[in-house]
DNA sequence: AATTTTTTTAAACAATCGTTTGTTTTAAAA
DNA sequence: TTTTAAAACAAACGATTGTTTAAAAAAATT
């Protein structure tokens, strides 16, 4: 019954959250378990308990993440949006996920590049498990492509753009002298779609060679 | 004279070269110095010999990246290109730094998100030396705001698209079956430049009220 | 109330971490 | 040849890494 005021949540969930948050700070390698079990306040054996180690704990943190990303896409899907308020609607939704689960935006975000042995089947199987999201995604925009090397650079390129602001957060900071409110948010999601949605028919008239015609 | 047809370049350079190609791979917290060391084809302690420590390669390599795009910078501000010419240059530059120094820049950026202690200084200070030439960047694209906000949200997307391909490589190799070669790059370069011009002139025209002129 | 299961703990595990040490080798300068 | 400095090395440093163990506490079940 101790902490209860500060440390509500069970103990798996305040691992996952002191977890998350100094895997968005300082990254997955440079982080110990112990670090995490002190900030989570239960034991260190309890990682290993819970999680089956410390690569299990940022396991399920991507799973979180893309499990929210995976939502968001049904719902668009069900909903048989046209071109604009689809590509709109997704930028909203994922800023407003972005906005709530920071940290574990964040850490699933800035991990994927790397290529650590324990995670390479886990990453392997998340990314088979949303590529044909991805493309369902790309057709909705009427963006389809023959050209299989035009969708490799748009879809990352609209996703890294979608969370650029994650991606610099400690340098902006730095760089810029604002508050980082809801308000500010809005005017994210509001910039980075008008940005992504221009910049995407700009791409349709340009190579109207490359793109091929759906229904 | 051991080892000359197999490692020709100096040690400081072989060190260097073997840190950026381990710290791309799996991030520089989860990369020993003895990996580097051997990768290198050095003794262990050649490393805090040259770079006074595992910090100072990523510091040097970060640092070379900083300085690439420094170049970029000066040479468009130099030309007195016009804002659309500009756009395209700086992202043609950049993309042809990416290609040539692949791993460099990968580190650089993807280092970029996490806030170790022992690099927050030297952190602090690069961000500084590089706060002016982005403000000058955003003028010459007729892009200059009273809001500061627009501002700190348009130049981290700026940058993280053009780098979006290298954030998501392993990814894109995994989902799309393309050969990523030089006719690869300049498909990126231009689609890159595309979604970023055409986007940034939607911006300028839904945002008219947050824009301010500039002669 | 007794038993079983789950949760939590402290301690120890072997392995690896980055760095420093003192010495040897190599090369240049005198 | 002698001297001096730079480069490279093996070995060891103390500290920390992730994980496991076995016992204790707490909770749930019978």
């Amino acid at each position: 019954m101790r902490n209860v005021a500060q440390n509500p949540k069970e103990p798996r969930e305040r691992i996952l959250e002191a977890g998350a948050l100094l895997f968005a700070k300082k990254g997955y390698a440079a982080v110990s378990v112990r670090e995490i079990a002190e900030a989570a306040n239960v034991n260190v054996a309890m990682i290993s308990y819970y999680f089956a180690g410390k690569a299990g704990v940022l396991k399920e943190i991507i799973l979180r993440y893309f499990d929210d990303v995976q939502a968001i896409f049904d719902k668009i899907w069900s909903r048989k949006l046209r071109s604009e308020e689809a590509l709109k609607t997704f930028v909203n939704e994922l800023v407003d996920v972005m906005k709530n689960k920071t940290i574990f935006c964040k850490v699933a975000i800035t991990e994927m590049p790397f290529n650590l042995p324990e995670f390479s089947e886990f990453k392997a199987e998340v990314a088979r498990r949303h590529v044909e999201y991805i493309r369902q995604g790309l057709q909705l925009l009427k963006l389809f492509v023959e050209d299989e090397r035009l969708n490799s650079i748009i879809a990352p390129a609209a996703i890294s753009l979608i969370f650029s602001h994650f991606l610099f957060l400690p340098f902006i900071e730095k760089v810029w002298n604002i508050e980082i409110n809801d308000e500010y948010y809005d005017l994210y999601a509001k910039t980075i779609s008008t940005l992504l949605f221009d910049g995407l028919n700009g791409i349709k008239s340009s190579f109207k060679n490359l793109i091929g015609d759906v229904k």
